[in-house]
Order: C-alpha cells, then sequence, then structure tokens
DNA sequence: TAGCAGGAAAATC
DNA sequence: GATTTTCCTGCT
C-alpha cells in the first residue's frame, strides 16, 4: 500500500537509519528500503513528508509515524539535553536524528550478533540468518526474509549457524533464542518496568548461569534503548568511549581518565562501565540515550 | 580485577 | 598481501 506521512516535527531519515540502530535498512535511489515487521518497505523524505510504499497492511501510517517516533516533541527532548558546547555542535550537525521504536526481539538478536563486528558485517549476518530461518514475503516482485523467531532460532543448530558466519556468536544466539522462547525472559513486560529493573532482567544470572549468554551491559543498553523506550540508557562502545575520553574526560573517575588519554585500552570493565554511564546520565539527564546517539554520529564523522 | 580468547570480515597499512 | 580493527562478552 503507499501512502504519505506528513512531518509536522524535525525528521532526517538518513541520519536516523545511518545511525547504527538498524541493521536492514539499505538507500535505493532517492529513498530507502526496509524489511521491518516481516514485510518490505519503501520511505524517500521528500521536504516534510514521508512517501511510503509497502508490501503489508500493517505497515502503515500509523505504524510507520509509532516506528520513527514522530509522535514525540524532538525539540523539546533536544533542548532539554543540550548541556555544553559539544553535544550541541552534534545536534546541529545531525538535526532530525531519531531513536526509533524496533522490534525488541530482532534488537536483541541482532545486538548479540554486533560483538567485535563493523556495521557491514553485522548487517551481513543479520540477512544471513534471516535468508536462511525467518519466513519469506513479497514486494514488488522480491523475496525477502523476516527476522525469524526465538522459537525457530533456538531449534536451529548452532552448527548450521556457524555456517552462516557468526563464528563464536552461534552458540549465544542459539541461547538467547532459547531463553526468550521459553518465557524466561518476557520482553514484553518491560516497556512498563523502569530502566533499572528491566536491565536487571536482561543481564540476570540464575546459580551462576547467564539468562542471556552474550548480553553484557552494552547490549542491554541497545535494546532497552532502542526497542524498548528506556531513553535514559546510554550504550557505551568504542566511538562513544573515544568521544568521552575526549570530550568529557570530567565525568570520568580520574584513573580511567588517564589511561584512556594514553590511548589504551579503550574497554571498560563492568564497574566502569556503570560508572561511566551513571555519570553520563546525571549529565544529559534523562534523554541521555538522545545524546549518545547524536554523540555516537560525531565521534564517526570525527574519524572519518 | 586483569587479561585473554573468540571467528570472520572490513579497514588499514 | 599482511596486519589491525571491528557498536563486546565470557571465562579464568
Amino acid at each position: 500500500m503507499e501512502f504519505t506521512v506528513p512531518l509536522d516535527t524535525p525528521f532526517s531519515l538518513e541520519y536516523t537509519l545511518e545511525s547504527g540502530q538498524l541493521f536492514r535498512w539499505e538507500r535505493m535511489g532517492e529513498g530507502w528500503f526496509g524489511i521491518v515487521s516481516g514485510a518490505g518497505i519503501k520511505v524517500r523524505q521528500e521536504g516534510d513528508a514521508l512517501r511510503c510504499s509497502s508490501g503489508s497492511d500493517l505497515l502503515d501510517n500509523n505504524f510507520v509515524t509509532n516506528y520513527f517516533r514522530l509522535d514525540e516533541d524532538l525539540d523539546h527532548i533536544l533542548a532539554s539535553m543540550a548541556k555544553d558546547d559539544v553535544i550541541t555542535k552534534a545536534i546541529e550537525k545531525f538535526y532530525g536524528l531519531r531513536l526509533v521504536r524496533q522490534d525488541p526481539w530482532e534488537c536483541l538478536g541482532s545486538f548479540v550478533l554486533a560483538t567485535n563486528a563493523n556495521i557491514p558485517r553485522i548487517k551481513k549476518m543479520v540477512s544471513s540468518v534471516c535468508t536462511r530461518y525467518g519466513e519469506s514475503t513479497q514486494f514488488e516482485g522480491d523475496t525477502y526474509h523476516a527476522f525469524p523467531s526465538p522459537e525457530v532460532l533456538s531449534r536451529a543448530s548452532v552448527s548450521d549457524l556457524r555456517a552462516l558466519g557468526l563464528g563464536y556468536r552461534a552458540p549465544f544466539l542459539k541461547h538467547v533464542a532459547k531463553s526468550v522462547a521459553e518465557g524466561k525472559v518476557d520482553l514484553t513486560s518491560m516497556p512498563t518496568l523502569s530502566y533499572e529493573k528491566s536491565q536487571e532482567i536482561l543481564l540476570t544470572e540464575l546459580f551462576g548461569e547467564k539468562l542471556l549468554l552474550g548480553v553484557g551491559p552494552k547490549v542491554a543498553d541497545c535494546v532497552l534503548l532502542y526497542s524498548l523506550g528506556k531513553d535514559e540508557a546510554f550504550p557505551i562502545d568504542v566511538w562513544i568511549t573515544r568521544m568521552i575520553a575526549k570530550s568529557y574526560p570530567n565525568l570520568l573517575p580520574k584513573p580511567l581518565r588517564r589511561r584512556l588519554a594514553a590511548n589504551a585500552k579503550l574497554r571498560l570493565s563492568i564497574g566502569e562501565y556503570r560508572r561511566v554511564s551513571n555519570s553520563i546520565r546525571s549529565h544529559f539527564g534523562v534523554y541521555a540515550g538522545y545524546a549518545q546517539q547524536y554523540l555516537y554520529m560525531a565521534s564517526r564523522e570525527e574519524a572519518g
């Protein structure tokens, strides 16, 4: 179906889709093509409107508005977190970038694959998993595949997953799928829980065994921010660590500040991650996650 | 708490 | 063409 979403609020489709939140969108001509909720959708930004064409009646005006969070007052959010010159510059540069509301299971499954990989590679892995295990769907004469359900992936064999190029991530993906399929982790309950509570569940250990293997604080924060609406979540990856070391050293404990200044060991221990995360949150406030997304873009751009 | 392995592909030299 | 890096976590 074809439809147009009028934009009465700032939005940059390009910055949003290039900001590393999503792995199933590709540039196509003047616009973008994505596979969302198991169906294909084309979106093109034309001034103050989004021209859309989708392969499912479920992907309609309301869906797109909700997916890109166009119902939220972005200027209000940006104003509340514009606490210093560095973030203000990033906001000016990438104005219109928004966080999205993606499917929590797809988000979790995708970010489990994101360790020690760059974005092109993550996209390739996600795509391979979908092609092999996801339900097929048609769009404009071509066949595409949905992100597979946790039930299906929990039944996949580790060696089959490895054959898709997932490497050591293969057993993690199966384990996480199993925990979700068996209801040990209930993603659907989390939108109503607090950030702290839902993060605790994602990182829980029972009798020394992790509920979700391959999910540490960074991956958990990505899922909480990109799919569960926890806007105070602040995922800290290598790019953000570099940015903090360069532009926000005063938010770091002294030993860590020294270490990062020497450009040694960019990886934070779990304790360091917690401290930095809290320190950042108290600086940027309840929309720290938005700040993270703008800083991530700025950090990558600086690196060229 | 620190250090290292993990697998493969992209980025860089 | 070899080496380093890559939106990191788990184990010892």
